[in-house]
DNA sequence: ATTATATTTCTATAATTCTAGAAGAGTCGT
DNA sequence: ACGACTCTTCTAGAATTATAGAAATATAAT
């Protein structure tokens, strides 16, 4: 994942409704959940809650398929992922805190480009 | 990591200036840079970069300590593992009680910048 | 004490995002 | 075809965020 998509995908979460529907739909998993669905769990209104899935598909974070007049929107597990990778490659360098077993080679820290 | 915290956290990354302040940081390690440094190597106006690594403190990203005249900012990565904790564990299981690793499957995790 | 250095806060403007009612578009049942 | 249903797009106002110059604060050096 570049870091444009990533940023894209960390704003995107970083929006609470939008967290929200994400976990929401996290927990759904497949094959994800119609719009009214979602709009009945989260109370938000209809034309705002369309403009936070719209944010969530753009980006990657949830597929939408039309099915019938229904919409289901899912979480899009593998763009997550994606994002953990960026996010532990890119942001949390090895340091002996509790995971990531550091092997003999690994360097400690102050990784100048 | 409580969802509020966690949701501060995605919205201080999820601004380009920020995340690349903040990998910056990373990749600097401890004790961190002083101000100066990053405005040099982002060229972000002063004003304009104290804004962006105040809100990377306000949610805990982000340490700052005052060392003579000069106010070295770190990246927090125990702030950082929380999140990453949390992103696991509320947005990246496909059920409540399902711990399946994410880079387990025939997934290719792009990491080509 | 004065000056230089480092950074923050003040202030203001531009830009973006959030919100939601209303109207529109596509779909199904009858 | 018609109406009921599901959802999106249009539209616009409110709120928030980003940006950055100028002024202020704080520390160090001379």
């Amino acid at each position: 994942m570049d870091t444009i998509t990533a940023s894209a995908c960390l704003e995107a979460l970083g929006q609470p409704t939008r967290l929200d529907v994400f976990r929401l739909l996290v927990k759904a998993g497949e094959p994800g959940l119609p719009f009214g669905d979602i709009q009945e769990r989260t109370s938000v209104p209809a034309s705002t809650l369309s403009h936070h899935l719209a944010t969530l598909a753009r980006c990657g974070l949830v597929s939408q398929t039309k099915l019938g007049r229904q919409n289901y929107s899912a979480a899009a597990f593998d763009t997550m992922h994606g994002l953990l990778a960026f996010l532990t490659a890119e942001c949390c360098t090895l340091t002996d805190h509790d995971h990531a077993q550091p092997t003999e080679s690994a360097r400690p820290l102050a990784l100048q480009e």
